[in-house]
DNA sequence: GCCAACGTTGGC
DNA sequence: GCCAACGTTGGC
């Protein structure tokens, strides 16, 4: 099973909207690079999802629930998408701050490229930010 | 609000 | 097909 990780700005959706709304397409993503991630997603894999702009941390911990179709939002549709549901919060946020300061994740893909909207997480950052997290 | 990173566009 | 100009993202 991969990981991953995707960036949201809490202001247009945050993780309590996840939670809320109990699943979400998650559309609008325009890059190559991370529009491959999105295609390499399977059903179960765990995703980290990320505050940008605002918060500036991990704050919870969602899963794939239907693999790669079309953008509806795409009208060149040349694009993906994905749905996403919530698994759970992080006991504790992990701050960018925080990530940048373990070495363990001096070579996180979101750290490196910090544009990347979806990026992949390797087993033992995945096992780093829980462990910051408390979980 | 500024600026660095970086992807995309368009003229040649 | 190159590369300068431009737009967008996201941290500070």
């Amino acid at each position: 099973m991969a990981r991953w990780l995707v960036k949201s700005e809490p202001a247009k959706y945050a993780f309590a909207d996840l939670q809320r709304d109990g699943t979400t397409v998650w559309d609008g993503v325009r890059n190559n690079a991370a529009a491959l991630h999105l295609k390499a997603m399977k059903v179960g894999d765990e995703v980290l999802y990320y505050h940008s702009q605002e918060g500036l941390a991990v704050v919870g911990i969602a899963r794939v629930t239907r693999e790669a179709f079309p953008d509806a939002t795409d009208p060149a549709g040349r694009f993906v998408a994905v749905e996403l549901a919530p698994v759970r919060p992080l006991k504790q946020p992990v701050t960018l701050q925080a990530m940048k300061a373990n070495p363990a994740l001096a070579d996180l893909a979101m750290i490196r490229q910090s544009r990347l909207s979806v990026s992949p997480v390797r087993d033992g950052e995945w096992a780093a930010i829980l462990q910051m997290a408390g979980d």
